[in-house]
DNA sequence: GACGCTATGTGTGCTAGCTTACAGACAGAG
DNA sequence: CTCTGTCTGTAAGCTAGCACACATAGCGTC
């Protein structure tokens, strides 16, 4: 099933990185290093001070709390359009989630220390950040929205459209226990959300494996949340850096 | 029930402000104007640009989302120990949310250029700004988590205790009804869960005014969704501001 | 001091999602 | 090719919260 050998990642296959100023990719490519995530890795746990941060390229990484019972919720997802580590920047060094590999791939790291310096010096650098920061904001109050209206059908179109925005296919690997994790409901809400799914032809799966056959419809059967996270996403994704 | 006349709002009644170093404070202070928050005022909708941004000082404010079937579900909510209109500094200009005043009180606006420029170019009015930003987040991803996996009479519990945490006494102006729509529930909901907190001794209540008997017990019935945010919030505001 | 508005109480179904339990089915290892 | 662990399917019973409907009760007003 694997295509041959993948390209080895590029530093601009992140979109953030991509839309740095030339002057910040100078100073801080120098200081990236090509990490690999595997499937589940915790990058961070609730508490954790960040040494570095990551710039995904072709992985996903959940933001995930865990309750005092074992029990958690999906609170945001990146990819190749963010960073891990926004508390670097944010100042508060950590946060209460937990960082975990939900797609696995590549990223680049980089010294919180290097990232801290060009944030505070670069304004251009700056505005990138914060407005990245915004839409992972929306993405957030997005997610306790959907938790409070939506059914698990809903959520299942959202969180697969989410993940396949970040992903270059149309395959997931991914079983229906790590869903329902994220989604913070029970497993078989999600077999049963993904039946549906697969008996209207919209995906099709084995043993771990999601291919999305009709993207069309899954973004038809969705609630609002993802198209509401998509459009900001790309409105703050669009504005000029030299604001 | 009017203790008389109340003693005019101050500019350091916001924490934020009163934070702030001394130089900003005399950029920014003369530039405050003093206004007045009625019940149910919205300060803005989801996409409108902002001309300027509000600190309460004995004000509540509402951030909530508004779906397409006019249902709706709070976000985050702000007093006194922050601001309105992030999205000013974070370099959205706008946000999807809508701000509502959800406990009539006052505040003081400030025009969003003057922000931005003290913002840009004094460090520690950025970090400041930042940290209390990350505490908004913490609220956000920990109302997400909230929605997901609590009853509504731990939810209760929360808001009250995040309403209380923002105003001096320990009664709320508020009817059922509008905590339901902060809370996304049906109103039946909050009377059930309310009626069980007043049997409990926990609160007593009359016709959209709630009186809080028992805040430790409170606190005891509560998920662990406020003790959360609100060690987070205290540990970002503990921070010296000369990091 | 009767009227009417708004806030609150209650009650009867109904449904989504939960808990618990177990059965089938695929895939890699030996 | 069988074994075993991991995924996935299914089912019975339960509960929280829903929608809808209506009853009561403060409180200001005229």
């Amino acid at each position: 099933m694997k295509a041959g050998k993948k390209p080895p990642p590029a530093l601009l296959d992140n979109k953030l990185l991509a839309a740095l100023p030339a002057e910040a990719q100078q100073h801080l490519f120098p200081h990236m290093k090509p990490v690999d995530f595997p499937l589940g890795k915790v990058l961070y746990e609730s508490g954790d001070a960040l040494n570095c941060v990551y710039f995904p390229t072709d992985s996903i990484v959940s933001l995930l709390y865990v309750m005092e019972s074992g029990a958690s919720a999906e609170i945001s997802v990146v990819g190749n359009e963010g960073l891990i580590g926004i508390s670097v920047f944010m100042g508060g060094e950590s946060t209460t989630s937990r960082a975990i590999v939900q797609s696995a791939g590549s990223a680049f790291s980089l010294p919180s220390q290097r990232l801290r310096n060009e944030f505070n010096g670069f304004s251009e650098m700056r505005m990138l950040m914060l407005r990245y920061t915004q839409a992972l904001i929306t993405q957030m109050a997005q997610t306790a929205v959907c938790n409070r209206h939506h059914s698990i059908d809903q959520q299942l179109c959202r969180w697969l459209l989410l993940s396949l925005d970040r992903l270059d296919g149309t395959n997931l690997i991914m079983t229906q226990e790590l869903i329902a994790n994220m989604l913070g409901v029970r497993r078989e809400g999600v077999t049963e959300a993904a039946g549906k799914l697969q008996q209207l032809g919209v995906i099709e799966y084995q043993r771990g494996r999601i291919q999305v056959i009709n993207r069309h419809r899954l973004e038809e059967l969705c609630c609002e949340c993802y198209a509401v996270v998509k459009k900001e996403t790309d409105r703050l994704q669009a504005f000029p850096v030299a604001a």
